[in-house]
Order: structure tokens, then C-alpha cells, then sequence
DNA sequence: GTGAAAGCGCTAACAA
DNA sequence: TTGTTAGCGCTTTCAC
């Protein structure tokens, strides 16, 4: 493998144009071989491979860009990077992305619609074959910047009526109603739920799913057992006390997303209670760590990786089918509860 | 705030020529406004404002680095994305890149160099301003990619000899210094260290950090209670396992980084050991979860936020001080205890 | 099949 | 101070 570059007589880098001399071709061949135009004949694509070897040139994708139009850079757009899920998402998305030879832009916008808007420029500027926007809610104002340019978007759990604009739908019910229904089966009637910040779809979306679950299971739902979180650590540890202090405390309680579930474990733990002897906790998104939490957490399996290839996918198509009139614009992905060892039977088994 | 971006009759997107008709001025005085040149008028410099604001103008990087040379796009390859340590660091370096005008090429390697390669060779391809390689070992492969091309790197824990190469300290010695002196004021004697994968320049430096301590603190280290790990949760879990199963068992453990450490909290609960009462337990990173652990977790900071910041420093000295002699190539980072609720006295406190 | 030439949108050197 | 102009390195017609 060739390593070091070689530099023409003033030190510059090797361009196009060296290999075309090198390769005794003309630049449009040079470029026609990189990229894969069947026109070249084997002779020459050969002198020419050679000539990038013998060189160790590497095109430059600005120059690519500027004139193509197409960066091949997707950008991914998030909430919040402290909350595991969102890294790994990133994670999954850039395998994907990478593969199919796209490079990605990150941002996160810790919810500050000021965030967002530079975040969407910044992006803009780098002209970005399209953005994944996995804000879940809140999106609103970085959607016209985005289409008025005719850039390709996908947006997770929201919809737009534009046609450069792709939705993910969340199933929550499934997950949910398996997780009331394990609970139920546990002998669990109190059941509360610690939910995410209202101005997240997503978080009123999954509370709406656990209520609608807890109403076809026939278990009855206290008012002060559904609190607002924050989707944080500490927002969970805060959320349980505030239900310890309740005068009917739930024996159950389930979370709108992982994090919040593993402040609840940590609260409990603080008083002395025993997950899942004393109190069953479920979470929602099924990060990687949960697995490892004491004891491991039963939760609602969110797959990043599901989520991120539809995200893709959506982009792709738009991408590449851009006058097709059927393509697909709505793409789901669901969830399926994961059992491990945060949940069992209430203390004393009787509702 | 205007949003839909003007189109000129074709359907085309506002360029600079655009913006330096509507202004009245040439394109080159809305280059140097852009870019804050004093040469120009307060007069023109308005009206060009004015002007980018009525089309909504985005100026277009590609053609910029194309000219300039200069993308203002840092890279930063890490080893290995599930580690929330690193996620955590990349999250920092955004934050000072972007506060300072950069944008930053995120690669993960899973310490494999083939992906290592490709990831230099991508960077390289987008034209990056400069790269931290923040692998901790293993970077060989890609600095001669990066240096014979002249783009300033960082390496963390690894000095090279090139005067576009800088290099991050780490002084592990005093955390860990501490945490010995922590437990051994505790009453430990038999104290072991769960290592890091030797294939890690850092994993091996903090091995010898950990026995060089003992030795200062005239402890007594027995072969086997250094095991070699994979920083890894599970890899945590296993060593722990292996350890128990030693007829001389320590009271207390340390750990190369801190997902080794929570591994150890959860096969220590599987047999029911409790920490810290039957086992002290310290880990080292100090990731946010750390603090979210059951118990939370003792543990040796390695400040990401600090990591980061010497990181930018030391690419920002070689990007605008290229010329200078007495560059600053070689920068430190400490780490310091932090105790939490996993250390306590040995079981019975007697050595 | 292959090559010559016209830009992509911008910056920077040079003129005025 | 401001404008004119020559490219940056590449893709893509359009001839041949």
C-alpha cells in the first residue's frame, strides 16, 4: 500500500489532473474510472487505477460537490447526546450511512429551538443531501428552512405535508400493552407511570399509549400516579420520590423512557426498597446499558437500529426515486417489551 | 426572520452574485463583508446584509474550501462509540469546534485498522482542517496518512515526531495515587486491578500507574489480581467472576475505566456480594452514569470537557500558529478522586 | 470510447 | 475602499 503522496516539483498535492499525466488519459477519463462510468475501456481504467496508486491521490469532495450539487452528507439531528439512546442511534445510522457511502453531519439541539435553527444552517451549508430530524417534537421551526431549499427530510413521529418530507411512526402501544399485560399477570393494579417533558410528542404519545393500555387491561389509573419527567436520571429519582410520598403508593411504575427508570432504581435504592421485591420499575427504549443496571431492567425495546435504517431508508428514496410518484413516505417502526429482572410480583399479592 | 430563500427565475438558489446584484456592489465586496473584512464600508457593508437577509442567503462552504484550502472542519476518531466515555468526549470537542466556527467528522474505529484507515482516509477526502485522534493506542496506522499530508493531528498518550503531530499527557498517577490512599486508609490490603485491554497504550500506562501506587503505598500486590480486561461492561463482569474464584480474594477492586467497574457492581450482585460492604469498588473516566450506578460509583475523573478542550487547543496552535517555533505541542490532562458511595471499609478491618 | 472545454460558487491577487 | 479576474479540482456536456 502505497502511503506517502507524491508531490509534483512545487509540493502540491496530486489533483486530477496529475493522474490524467501520469496515466497518459485525459481528466474526463480519470474522473469517468472513479466513478464507475462504464464507458471507460478496461485499457485504460487500468493505466488509470495505476496512476491513483502510484500517486496515493484522493479526490476532493468539495470540488465534487461544487459541481455535482450532491455532497453525499446526510444530517442527523437530535434531541439531547446525554441520554444514551441518542449516541447509539448516531451510531447505527452512521454504520448504515457509511456503507452506502455517505457521510454524516451530527447536531443536537438540547432542545433550544436557537440550536436548531444554526444546526439547520450549519447543515445547509454544507449541503446536505438530506436530514434525519430525530427531535421527537419540537421541530417545527427548522422543517421550512429545510424544505424551502428542497432538502430531503425525515422526521421521526411527526408529519408534514411536503413532499420532501418523510415520517417514522412509532408503535409504543405494542410494547406497552405487553408491558401492562406482563404486569397485570404479575398480580400489579397500581400501576403509575413517570412521564416524559409534554412538549415532546413522543412523550405525551407514550402516555397516551399507557393509558389507552392500563383501559383495556380494566386497571384503574389514579390521577397522581401519571407525573411529568423529564426523560433525565435525576428528573426519574425525583418523579419516584414524589410518588413515595403519595398516601396510596403504586406497586408498580412505568417509565417513559430508560434513563428516567434508572433514577427510579437509584431513588428506591436510596429508600431502602427492593426492585423488584418491594416495587417493579419497566423503562422504554431498552439502551445499552440496561442490561447492566441492578437488577436488570425490564423495558420497552425501542431498536435504534430499526429506527436509524428506516431513517435512511427514507432519506434514500427520496434521494433516489425523487420524481416517483409512489414512494414511500411513511415508514413504521415498532416495540416489544424485553424481560429481565425489574419486575415481579407486588409484596403482598393481593390487588 | 425571512425564510423562504428568493429564487431567482430559473428556480435557483440565491449564490453570491445574487446577493452583490441586489446589493449594487461587486461579489468580491460581499466576500469580504461575509467574511469581516475592515476594508469595507459601513455603507456597502449594510446594504450587503441587507441583501443576504432579503434572499436568505447561505453561502456555500464547498466552493469556499475550494478556494481557501481551509474547510474549518476538524475531524475526531475515537476508538470505540459504545463506550458512553466516548460519546461524552465527542460531545465536548462539538461544543468548543462549533462555539469557535468549526464543524467536526465524527469516526468510531472498534480498534480495527482497516476501519481506522478508511476513516483518515475520509477525513482526508473532506479536506479536514485537522484530526484528534483519540484512540488511546493503536494509531500507528493512520498518522502517516494524515502527517504526510501535512494535516495537523493530536494524539492522545502518544508522542510522534513530526512537526505537525501534537500530543495529550495523561497523568493518571495522581487519581490513581489518590485512590490507593483512599483505600488503604480504609484498611485495605488486598487490593486488585481489573486492567484494560494491553493492546491500549492507556490501558497499559494505567497498569503501571496502579502498581507503581501500590508499591509507594507498600502494598503487597499478588499476581493474580491483575487481570486483564477488555473495558468492556461484560469483559468487567468476567474478570470479576475470575477473581472469585481465587482462593485469596481482594476486599477491594480498581478498575481501568469505569464500564469495567459497573460490570464488576453487577457480577458482584449476581453472587450476592454487597458493595461496599463486602467489596469496594473504583472505577476510572468518571462517565455521567457513574454517579447513577447502584451503588453510585467511587471513581478517577478524566475530565472529558478537559480532554476535549486540550484537544481544540492543540490543533487551533498548529492551525494558526503554523509558522511559529515555540508551538506548544504537548499539553496535560490530570484526573483526580472522586469518592462516592461503592468504597467503605474491608469486611473485617483487619489486613 | 475519449478528449476539450465550460463552468459549479467562491476567495484572493491585482488594478484602479 | 472597491471592482475585475483568475483559478480552486472536479463533473459533465458536446464534439470527435
Amino acid at each position: 500500500m502505497p502511503r506517502k503522496p507524491n508531490r509534483n516539483a512545487t509540493g502540491k498535492l496530486p489533483d486530477i489532473r496529475a493522474v490524467a499525466s501520469v496515466a497518459k488519459v485525459s481528466i474526463a477519463t480519470v474522473s469517468r474510472t472513479m466513478n464507475g462510468s462504464p464507458l471507460v475501456s478496461e485499457r485504460l481504467s487500468k493505466r488509470v487505477w495505476q496512476a491513483i496508486k502510484q500517486l496515493n491521490y484522493l479526490p476532493n469532495t468539495h470540488a465534487r460537490t461544487l459541481v455535482s450539487g450532491r455532497s453525499r452528507i446526510l444530517g442527523i439531528i437530535v434531541e439531547n447526546i446525554s441520554n444514551p439512546f441518542f449516541p447509539e442511534l448516531i451510531q447505527s445510522f452512521e454504520e448504515i450511512a457509511v456503507t452506502h457511502g455517505y457521510e454524516i453531519l451530527v447536531s443536537s439541539t438540547n432542545s433550544d429551538p436557537a440550536v436548531l435553527a444554526a444546526c439547520a444552517r450549519r447543515m445547509l451549508e454544507r449541503k446536505v443531501d438530506g436530514v434525519a430530524v430525530m427531535t421527537f417534537g419540537e421541530e417545527e421551526p427548522v422543517l421550512d428552512q429545510l424544505t424551502y431549499r428542497d432538502v430531503p427530510i425525515v422526521l421521526a413521529e411527526f408529519k408534514v405535508d411536503d413532499p420532501k418530507a418523510s415520517t417514522i411512526l412509532l408503535d409504543y402501544s405494542t410494547g406497552i400493552n405487553q408491558a401492562i399485560h406482563h404486569l397485570s399477570e404479575l398480580g400489579h393494579r397500581a400501576i403509575a407511570f413517570l412521564a416524559g417533558p409534554h412538549s415532546l410528542h413522543s412523550a405525551i404519545t407514550r402516555e397516551n399509549d399507557f393509558r389507552a393500555a392500563m383501559e383495556s387491561a380494566g386497571l384503574q389509573l389514579q390521577k397522581r400516579w401519571v407525573i411529568e419527567c423529564d426523560h433525565t436520571l435525576k428528573g426519574g429519582a425525583a418523579g419516584f420520590e414524589q410518588l413515595s410520598r403519595l398516601a396510596s403508593r403504586p406497586t408498580a411504575v412505568v417509565c417513559s423512557n430508560d434513563m428516567t427508570a434508572i433514577g427510579v432504581l437509584r431513588a428506591a435504592y436510596m429508600q431502602s426498597l427492593r426492585v423488584p421485591h418491594d416495587l417493579s420499575v419497566i423503562g422504554l427504549d431498552d439502551i445499552d446499558f440496561a442490561e447492566f443496571t441492578l437488577p436488570p431492567l425490564t423495558t420497552i425495546r425501542l431498536s435504534r437500529a430499526d429506527l436509524a435504517r428506516a431513517a435512511f431508508n427514507a432519506l434514500r428514496a427520496q434521494l433516489e426515486e425523487a420524481g416517483n410518484p409512489r414512494l414511500q413516505r411513511e415508514f413504521l417502526v415498532s416495540t416489544t417489551l424485553v424481560v429481565r429482572d425489574s419486575t415481579a410480583a407486588p409484596p403482598s399479592s393481593a390487588a
